[in-house]
DNA sequence: GTATGTGAAACGATTCACAGCT
DNA sequence: AGCTGTGAATCGTTTCACATAC
């Protein structure tokens, strides 16, 4: 069986499979192997080998993997059998950009809730949701039945608007403010630092002064 | 002396570390040890320590390190004495939100160009720039002589567009569509991959059916 | 014959613990 | 006395290579 613990540097591979496995089923591709999702997902063989055994055995050797079940199976592994209840914090460019995003909804990422400090945007609906306030927080949670907070306010505010979403009982946050929240146990944060992954880049442009 | 190769995993957090930094400064803090550091950025001391020990011996023992030669030593690395420039192909929502990001420009990443397929946008002026079209990508990228591309475009697009960059002699692409990119040798990309991030998360929330 | 699933080997990253410097 | 810089030990990840199943 399957239920151990999967290393974190294959969960991240998940939804990158998942997303090749959705792409193959369009193409009417009724089995792949893993040289062709490692194509795809560009990684080897063996990597996407060793991933997909972590959550059980759903290939058939000689043959490969039912692109199908599969997605059946990762889709359960990643708990997205149903859309997932995500609500934005933050209603500026970036969190109205994300929020009319289509690609959110096409990987079962449902916005049902946003919200913001502002109050000439409070009560103003926008794509079929209607702006709430931030200190209606945790009514919001509450009633939307909110799983994943995406933190789209400024950096000084992060901190305080993640407490509040903790107390609320959000155990997932995506955070956009350039801030290493404070979370507690049990509580997981993706940190999304635009900024700082364009200055990795920046780093890789210099020329290394390696010769001799 | 300093110029070997950086591990990729250290690479990553010197942003991490410049952005705690430049706080530290704001603060008027002259000196910082490794522990406070390690506080900021949410590390442990000795990662901090073995991570600057790459780059060179900026410390002194018994002491810390000085926040301003420091900031000045890790800008030098990541190649951001002066403003790295950028251009962002896509001006969607997503496009334009990180046009007018403030994250970028206080952090050395300033926006030269914006470029769209769209004939209603084109010519149209955002911020003090007027929005070009794909179709003069090379001479845009090199009039603007642009360092770092971000791409906002539709995923079927971006492989085209990428290769037209690399073409174009960019080396350094940021990429939000969800599809990976083929690029030759020496041009590094960035896969940013919002709904992938979420999904991650969404694997944390899922029961891990652990218990015996 | 073919492709999976997996121990074992190789590699890389993190943590430890302390010598060396101020 | 205090904190850095770094070898050595530990831990985790990736790759290899093959037994196993179809």
């Amino acid at each position: 069986m399957a239920p151990a613990k999967v290393p974190p540097t294959t969960v991240q591979r998940l939804p990158v499979y998942l997303r090749c496995l959705v792409q193959a089923s369009a193409m009417h591709m009724p089995v792949v192997n893993s040289v062709q999702i490692a194509e795809m997902a560009g990684t080897n063989a063996a990597q996407v080998r060793k991933d997909l055994s972590y959550l059980g055995e759903f290939g058939t050797r000689g043959v490969g993997y039912d692109v199908d079940s599969l997605i059946t199976h990762l889709s359960k592994q990643l708990g997205l059998t149903e859309s997932r209840r995500v609500a934005i914090i933050g209603f500026g460019r970036l969190g109205s950009a994300l929020q009319s995003y289509p690609g959110f909804e096409e990987r079962h990422m449902r916005v049902v809730a946003v919200l913001d400090a502002d109050p000439a945007k409070i009560g103003t609906s926008v794509g079929g949701v209607t702006i709430e306030s931030v200190e209606d927080l945790a009514a919001v949670v509450t009633r939307e039945r909110v799983e994943i907070a995406i933190l789209t306010v400024p950096g000084p505010a992060a901190q305080e608007i993640a407490d509040h979403l903790v107390a609320a009982g959000v155990r997932a946050i995506m955070n956009f403010a350039p801030v290493r929240l404070r979370v507690p146990e049990g509580v997981e944060v993706r940190q999304a630092d635009l900024a700082g992954e364009l200055q990795v880049l920046s780093f890789h442009l210099n020329p290394r002064t390696a010769a001799v």
